[in-house]
RNA sequence: GCCGCGGUGAUGAAAUUGGUAAACAUAGGGGACUCAAAAUCCCCUGUCGGUAACGGCUUGUGGGUUCAAGUCCCACCCGCGGCACCA
């Protein structure tokens, strides 16, 4: 009589002494009569203690290797460590012991751990990367890539923690932090040896398509190898006198078609033209100065500090190929270096991050250049004068205006003689102005209303410092200042013979501030000529003010934009210099518009296209803060739009706008408050005028102070809309049509507009769809289409001691050779200093370089670095297939039958580092035809992580950590792997809380099947066993294929609860439930196979029970439905017809009187599934209870 | 921000790929055996109404397609993961 309990000690260690005398994981590789299948799991690193993961990692994919074995395939299921690394060393340095030997007793440790769990590994096929055995083919096999030119020493810009003291892949720094300690990474440029796994990532790209690999693995390796199309151009440079300076700037860009939008060309601080360029650079300090702070920033603080900092080349420009365009060039951070060409052409209004520099750059002149403004009215004031010359007809003092006005251009004549002529006397100037003392009194009765009026706007500029410079007029003048709201501070005073220069610089003086701050407004052409020389030409503000050179100040500044907009005074400055690009504010100009198609009148075929500019205006009731919308009526009912209209001839858009607020909604006195910083386009079809239309608009969001003045609009306009008022937040769901909510939306953003669309500002390209126009731009510019890849070549240098040594020497000249193949393995010394100083510990070796000097001669000096560990880690699978192989890497008869690997599993972390390496590994190898396929894993599972009780990390500060060897000294190691299986589904990327009653749960479980023997007796089976035993084989089967352990083990937990119910057990059906649970529970099973039959063949080397086919024809539960609502079942064969099955379930009450009163019931039967039967009628009655 | 994956009871999770939602467990409740406890066995356990039979509702939210939706389509919300100034 069995105990109730099994002695999971007593079971573990007999089995296990079964399997190592039977020696039954060594796999034949040279088998040919067996499939082969590979099942690979990733070789841990040998820290010395087996935790929780470690369970998870090995234990689950040796369920499928020992399910795959009794399936009658050659499994190799291989095991090593991956036993260069840095804990080693640090073990080292801590506790001064010997790196190697610390390894290899760790190795020791984990060997016996591992195979308590009782997982099947070949242990005859261990890899360990220290062994020289295994470093002599690293090396050989970096001998062979340098041959190839893929490895490659250079000098870069590298990764570098300070803590580990040694450089780092890109792959190994994570948001700036090192990958292992967490340490904030800086950077250093050194020379350093580098993979090219540049040169694959295109391959690396297209051959992941096909892997039947989970999409966010793939989409990790894709996003890290971030592939993107564009172009190549080039921009030749000009110097401050726009000479060529024979040299180019090549930027990448994916966006060539907004050529036409480049307003400036940044390069990066690093750029490595940027010191051939200094000799034409004006503002040398500045920009080294820029060039250092930038350097000096870790990659974090650049890109951590949102703001985008960058100088100006100043006297050094860009040519614009396609505009023919001068353009100004920038140093800034915001362009990498190691990307692309290190240079962008900067299009602000397509480009986010053109756009964020353009803007900051712009508010940063606008504050730092707009501050010092000087109002230079000399005195006159045109209108004053028009004014004076009237009043002088009307008084009788001339006959009429023309004499009037020659008395004024006499004396006009003299004046820019004596405005270029200083050398004039106070008493010589005199007589200049006897004339004008003749309307002394009459000005000063006129003149003062329009100044004073001009002050109250000037004064309202915010954080401007203002200066009215006075002259020999000051008399006429000083009375309207003392009338406004100017104070003494505001106020200059100057003599008629004080040259303008002599002005300025007294200004600049008095106020401390730079010549190049000041903006000056003057009102005549005279002045504007002196001013010329001596301000930068875009500061000076002529205004038309006075009465002479309108024409010429009209072209530099209409007057009546002036006074539209000189109460702000960015405006008038972003206005004047977006007329020219070579200015100090950088035009931000839209070159692509987004065009929506219009759903209800979509354009026709054959109807001629018209362009047309309308503008849709959000009109906002000030008092209420709701928005008009309007409501259209006949043709175009049940659409709503804001109001909204065309662009009539010699209208500009906004005067269209207050028009159509006037005519749709009757309102005047309205004020826009917002215009759309982009123009949008919709095209639809205008079937009244029998054409197709282009409607660009441009958007505005206006404000009416009040209501109460709204007037009646046309009988006209009330037919055809009615005006709405509704919520800011209702606007958006309101309107109708996709391009008015376009409009709404472009309204509210403030960023670039990156859509694609049809270009405007284009020149020969405007009209044209962006993407199609794409190709002709660029043979236009001469450009050349380029791929780009985000992915870095491979740093693989490491400042480290206990690593694989690089075999390579220098001669004495510096030039690296390769260690000859006989010299392999190139063997790490041992009389080194550990201890972290930035330089390789290899360096402090007496022994590596007596080796090197007696093996190559007399100044000739080792390499001092070592590989990145990745190195080792990106072939061993290779090794495993002839660990031993003493004349090469591996053997290429096994290679071709046993690769690439069938299945990987491993951690997500490593994804785009070791996954990544190893293909490129691989795919260089194949390439030098040393591996039979281009990639080394056919399958790839991702496998979950296990959490603490809490949900939390396991870790030990937390103090959350499952031990699992005191688990499984509780219930057994068959238990806690079990668990683990049933936790979830394995190749998840989901994380499991453990759950601390689930091992015991399992105990019993497995107790369950240890009491079930009890019942066994010799009779023979039945067809119920036979059936519940293949069914559950083949459910458990097709699971563990899948890595679904946890519903395997539910299929196995119903088993066994059937096989509870009965009293009797055959034998050969409760030894092919063992057989079900050998994979799960591999010792127990064992034990209990042996109990139960005597057979001395291990459990794992017999069949896995095959579902006999002649029984899996049963019986199908049909579920009775009407209107979909369960109402009962059936129990039939599979193949029933409907007739049949619509028979029995008219014994259900509800059915029938469903059928008996409907005579248009439709009936749906599928057959082994459902019959639904569909009514008008509703069933009220109950229905009976469900038939056999 | 972009890309990917996901969202189902108190919890881990199932669901023949469009066909009985919640299998199998854990936790909880009740019971049997026992003087008692452990162990073992049995029953209940999505939610609302009802003593019950039974009925209504329910797979993040809102719509849609369908005889039928956790599963398909559209919009949105939330969580996790990857990339992130990559032009």
């Amino acid at each position: 009589m069995a105990k109730e309990q099994y002695d999971h000690k007593k079971v573990e260690e007999d089995s296990r002494a079964l399997w190592s005398q039977l020696d039954l994981y060594n796999t034949d590789l040279s088998n040919t009569e067996k499939d082969p299948y590979y099942l690979l799991v990733e070789f841990p690193y040998p820290s010395g203690d087996l935790h929780t993961g470690h369970w998870y990692a090995y234990a689950m994919p040796d369920i499928y290797a020992r399910y795959l074995r009794m399936k009658g395939k050659n499994v190799l299921f291989p095991f090593g460590f991956d036993a260069f690394g840095l804990p080693a060393e640090n073990a080292a340095i801590k506790r001064g012991l010997d790196p190697k030997e610390w390894t290899y007793a760790n190795m020791d440790t984990m060997r016996t751990q591992v195979k308590n769990m009782g997982v099947s590994f070949d242990w005859d096929k261990e890899v360990i990367t220290c062994d020289p055995e295994y470093y002599k083919w690293t090396q050989w096999l970096f001998s062979k890539l340098y041959e190839h030119k893929l490895a490659e020493r250079r000098e870069a810009a590298v990764k570098w923690c300070p803590k580990d003291q040694t450089v780092l892949a890109n792959e190994q720094v994570l948001n700036g932090h090192c990958e292992r300690c967490g340490t904030e990474v800086e950077e250093k440029f050194l020379t350093q040896w580098f993979l090219k796994i540049t040169q694959y990532a295109k391959r690396l790209l297209t051959d992941l398509d096909p892997l039947p690999w989970r999409e966010e693995i793939k989409e990790a390796q894709r996003a890290w190898i971030g592939e993107s199309e564009g172009a190549k151009i080039s921009f030749p440079l000009k110097n401050i006198a726009l000479e060529d300076l024979e040299v180019f700037v090549e930027v990448f860009t994916t966006r060539p078609e907004t050529i036409f939008g480049v307003t400036y060309i940044v390069l990066a601080p690093e750029h490595p033209l940027l010191p051939t360029l200094m000799p034409a650079v004006l503002n040398t300090e500045e920009v080294e100065a820029y060039k250092l702070a930038t350097t000096k920033k870790t990659e974090r603080e650049r890109s951590e500090n949102k703001e985008k900092t960058g100088v100006k080349l100043e006297g050094v420009f860009a040519y614009n190929p396609a505009t023919l365009d001068v353009v100004p060039v920038y140093v800034a951070d915001y362009v990498l270096a190691s990307y692309g060409t290190g240079a962008v052409m900067a299009v602000p209004a397509h480009d986010e991050r053109d756009f964020e520099f353009a803007t900051r750059q712009n508010q940063l002149s606008a504050q730092t250049q707009q501050h010092h403004l000087i109002f230079d009215f000399d005195g006159v004031l045109g209108d004053t004068f028009e004014k004076v010359l009237l009043a002088q007809v009307a008084m009788g003092n001339v006959p009429d205006i023309e004499t009037a006005r020659n008395h004024v251009l006499n004396y006009a004549s003299k004046k820019p003689h004596h405005a270029r002529d200083h050398s004039l006397t106070p008493e010589e100037l005199q007589y200049n102005y006897d004339w004008t003392d003749k309307f002394g009194e009459i000005l000063h009765a006129n003149g003062i209303e329009l100044f004073t009026e001009f002050v109250d706007e000037i004064i309202k500029i915010p954080n401007a410092k203002i200066a009215v410079v006075t002259s020999g007029s000051v008399k006429y003048v000083g009375p309207a200042i003392e009338n406004s709201k100017l104070n003494p501070s505001h106020v200059l005073t100057f003599e008629d013979h004080h040259s303008k220069e002599e002005k300025v610089e007294r200004i600049a003086r008095d106020w401390g501030v730079n010549l190049n701050e000041i903006s000056y407004f003057t009102d005549t052409k005279a002045d504007y000529y002196e001013l010329e020389t001596i301000l930068d030409q875009k500061k000076i503000f002529g205004c038309a003010w006075g009465f002479l050179g309108a024409d010429v100040l009209e072209e530099v500044m209409p007057r009546s934009q002036i006074l539209e907009n000189y109460s702000d005074i960015h405006t008038v400055v972003k206005s004047l210099e977006s007329n020219k690009s070579a200015g100090t504010m950088l035009s931000i100009k839209q070159v692509v518009v987004p065009c929506s198609v219009d759903q209800i009148n979509p354009p026709q075929d054959g109807l001629e296209d018209v362009k047309r500019d309308t503008v849709v205006v959000h009109l906002r009731d000030k008092s209420t803060g709701k928005f008009a919308l309007l409501n259209w009526h006949g043709t175009l009912e049940g659409i709503t739009t804001a109001i909204m209209g065309g662009i009539e001839e010699g209208q500009t858009p906004e005067e269209a706008a207050l028009a159509e607020i006037h005519e749709e909604a009757g309102l005047e006195g309205v004020q826009i408050i917002h215009t759309a910083p982009w123009v949008t386009a919709a095209k639809y079809c205008a079937s009244h005028k029998g054409q197709n239309r282009t409607a660009h608009a441009y958007g505005f969001i206006a404000e009416v102070e009040n209501l109460s003045n709204q007037k009646e609009t046309t009988e006209y306009e009330q037919k055809t809309h009615t005006l709405t008022w509704v919520d800011e937040s209702e606007v958006l769901s309101s309107l109708t049509p996709a391009h008015q909510k376009q409009i709404w939306e472009i309204l509210h953003s403030e960023n670039a507009l990156t859509t694609d669309g049809y270009l405007i500002n284009s020149g020969e390209f405007d009209g044209r769809d962006s993407q199609e126009a794409m190709s002709d731009i660029l043979d236009s510019t001469g450009a050349e289409r380029v791929t780009q890849y985000r992915i870095r070549d491979w740093l693989i240098s490491r400042q480290r001691y206990w690593g694989c040594p690089i075999p390579v020497v220098y001669d004495p000249e510096g030039n690296p050779h390769l260690v000859p193949a006989e010299h392999l393995p190139w063997t790490l010394p041992t009389d080194v200093d550990f201890s972290p100083t930035g330089k390789s510990p290899l360096a402090t070796s007496k022994e590596l370089h007596e080796r090197v000097e007696r093996i190559f001669g007399k100044g000739w000096t080792p390499e001092y670095d070592t590989l990145d560990v990745f190195v080792d880690s990106s072939w061993y699978y290779a090794r495993y297939l002839d660990s031993k192989n003493q004349t090469d890497f591996s053997n290429q008869a096994v290679m071709k039958q046993w690769l690439p690997v069938d299945r990987y599993t491993g951690g997500a972390e490593h994804t785009t580092v070791h996954l990544l390496y190893s293909r490129f590994f691989y795919k260089a190898l194949y390439d030098m035809a040393l591996v039979p396929t281009p990639e080394p894993f056919i399958e790839r599972f991702n496998r979950g992580i296990i959490l603490g009780p809490d949900g939390q990390k396991m870790s030990k500060s937390k103090g959350n950590v499952v031990n699992p060897d005191a688990l499984v000294q509780e219930f057994g190691a068959d238990a806690v792997r079990m668990y683990l299986a049933f936790i979830g589904p394995y190749n998840e990327p989901g994380s499991y809380p453990w759950n601390l009653g689930g091992v015991e749960s399992m105990r019993k479980f497995l107790d369950r099947i240890y009491r079930l023997s009890n019942k066994v007796t010799d009779s023979s089976t039945t067809d119920e066993f036979t059936l519940a035993l293949g069914k559950a084989a083949a459910k458990i089967g097709g699971d563990i294929e899948k890595f679904k352990f946890n519903t395997a083990i539910a299929a196995l937990m119903i088993l066994v609860r059937d096989l509870e119910s009965f009293t009797e057990i055959p034998r050969t059906t409760y030894r092919e439930l063992l057989l079900l649970l050998a994979p799960f529970a591999p010792h127990l099973s064992e034990s209990l196979w042996h109990v139960s039959g005597g057979t001395e063949q291990s459990i794992h080397s017999t069949v896995w029970p095959h579902q006999d086919m002649s029984f899996t024809e049963e019986l199908a539960t049909i579920i009775i439905q009407i209107n979909s609502k369960k109402k009962g079942e059936i129990t039939i064969e599979r193949e029933a017809t409907e007739e049949t099955v619509l028979g029995l379930a008219r014994e259900i009450e509800a059915v029938n009187n469903v059928l008996g009163s409907d005579s248009s019931a439709r009936v749906i039967y599928v057959p082994g599934r459902i019959l639904n039967i569909v009514t008008s009628v509703s069933s009220t009655s109950n229905c009976t209870t469900p038939l056999i």
